[in-house]
DNA sequence: ATGAAAGCGCTAACAG
DNA sequence: CTGTTAGCGCTTTCAT
């Protein structure tokens, strides 16, 4: 058995509690005590146990909030297995978590559940933002009442977030245009397509890859000019069908935002599938689908599960012990996938 | 709070002790007071205290064993950081785990540490073999001590080990051919390179990628004769001059083993760096640079921290409610990497 | 068949 | 400043 706070206590000769309250620097207690205390602790090489010390924690109560927003989506689904996934776990520790969820982007509804949980007493909210002056001024609001506030997939930057946990999405942005450099040796034209430009995902999604795109060295790229297609397949596809026929040296496009299957289906229509290399976001069934029929090269993929399974306990962390996230930017693996490597594979991520 | 045994008790009219042996059908019990009993938790939704349980159940000691071979390599050390830090983590549940390490393989090191820890009574094994037969016959004499085995990083096929976790590296050599072929549309010649064909690992590297490398479309690659480079620099270096030299039209080098900057230098030196695609393996300090430098266009990478991490676990698992793994082959995600997603993410692995 | 009680390791409230 | 005590939720004897 590993060595426990009684024994130390019987070394030294004192109680259990000296020995709590000496380890744990909690003040009351004699200094030479607690100096001969640590000694023995440390001779002993003495760890807390953590399930122990879980145990009596878990007295506490302690209720958290997290707020979703287009739930509709294949990888929101993804981060609320995560979330729930955290919920049941921290359930032993005495959490209980709320769960708020909008189809798609609605500030006033954000602001609503904000509001809401708050009033049921929620100590700490984990949030898919968007990213809106309102919401940031929330979180600071929050801040100031000593609601810790992490946001995931989605950031709110510039707010007093405790932390954010997403895709880096201007690093993404420029491992995709690494992509299409390998892919296009003899250089090309390339379409870039996103939703909207006010969506800063998308945004920085863009910004990483035009910068990228022309490296210091070799092939040559052409970047057509940036199309938004709102997300939808088919605007995405006429613009695709355009920029295809208007230029038969098109050789690769980016689908940053959704719309990727317009795109492609433009691409076999025209029949340059093959010829036209195309990289988009998020490893979803349907992107599956088209990386197998060879549709798609590549996919990045960011870790949804794990941003909605790490906030609640990064919070319950705070919480407890007072202890933030080591960084303020915990950006998520970007995962490249190709038709060989986006099966699912062990564990829970 | 959650609803406890206790209360269930209290519902029931009868005492904790009852309410455990019916939730648990440890018998004992009078089947229509455990009846009620199952009743009244499924209703109130009990589930039992995940912490509460394993506090009592850390009474129970357990002694688990750990060798790994090849520590000298940086894959190993990463595997080695992760079975450390599982150690660490299970010591609070009355998990001692003895390790011991080899450097590079050998066969009589690991049947000596296996009777070695044996002898001190431990009763689950970690073990990253080497595909020989005496220590698959060894496993399968474990498995008859009820010694259960997983192998880790390297497996030993046919044995009775409980599971195997690593990667898939026949499905990896399909994801490198697949890389390669599409960043050589124009075909051209590859040449694999891999350490000795007894090495199974490789060897599946090698499998895989040959069957992929010319798929059902488009541009045809030939493969040049695989070359056994053995691990070596040098050996590379030279094999890679020379196919250099008597293919003009070499495109791509395939490393399944080490030996990949040998390769690179080989490249760089016959100024065909950038003509010629280069994919290798394992996310070490050396091929980040090879990455940042271009010399390497991919590198395919395991999660070498997992593989540590999760079968002292999967051990514990077994041996404290005899729940053995799901699957025998516990395959860990396949991750590609180029310059701009190679540096870690936030996370354990 | 069942209840009572002990105890895992820790923290916190309360007395001194 | 320090010791005592109670108790977190659970499992496991030991009586009955």
């Amino acid at each position: 058995m590993a060595v426990t706070a009684q024994q130390i206590a019987e070394l030294a000769g004192v109680s259990r509690g000296t020995v709590d309250r000496a380890l744990h620097n909690r003040g009351r207690v004699n200094p030479e005590v607690a100096a001969k205390i640590h000694k023995i602790a440390a001779e002993l090489g003495y760890k807390p146990n953590l399930i122990g010390q879980a145990l009596v924690k878990s007295r506490r109560e302690f209720k958290l909030g997290a707020i979703l927003q287009s739930v509709e989506t294949p990888t929101i689904q993804i981060v609320r297995a995560g979330v729930q996934r955290a919920a049941e776990e921290l359930a032993a520790s005495g959490v209980e978590l709320i769960m708020r969820e909008n189809r798609g982007l609605d500030t006033e509804m954000v602001l609503e559940h904000i509001e809401e949980l708050v009033s049921q007493g929620v100590q700490g909210l984990a949030i898919a933002p968007n990213n809106s002056p309102e919401i940031r001024q929330c979180i600071d609001e929050l801040y100031e009442q000593g609601i810790p506030v992490i946001t995931l997939n989605s950031d709110a930057p510039g707010s007093r977030r405790l932390a954010f946990i997403g895709m880096d999405n201007y690093r993404a942005g420029q491992t995709a245009a690494g992509l299409l450099r390998l892919m296009l040796p003899e250089g090309g034209k390339v379409l870039p397509l996103a939703g909207h430009l006010n969506n800063t995902a998308h945004n920085n999604r863009l910004n990483g890859f035009m910068d990228t795109i022309n490296g210091e060295t070799g092939n040559e790229i052409e970047l057509l000019a940036f199309q938004p297609c709102f997300d939808r397949d088919d605007y995405a596809h006429e613009i695709t069908q355009h920029a295809l026929r208007a230029n038969p040296d098109l050789t690769g496009i980016y689908v940053a935002s959704n719309g990727q299957a317009g795109a492609c289906a433009a691409v076999e229509e025209e029949g340059r599938k093959g010829k036209v290399k195309v990289v988009a976001f998020d490893l979803n069934p349907m992107n599956m689908e088209l990386l197998q029929s060879d549709s798609l090269s590549f996919v990045l993929d960011q870790k949804a599960f794990e941003q909605g399974y790490r906030p609640p306990f990064l919070l319950f962390d705070y919480l407890q012990n007072r202890k933030a996230p080591e960084k303020e930017l915990l950006y998520t693996d970007i995962a490249i996938k190709t038709k060989f490597n986006s099966d699912k594979p062990v564990g829970m991520e």
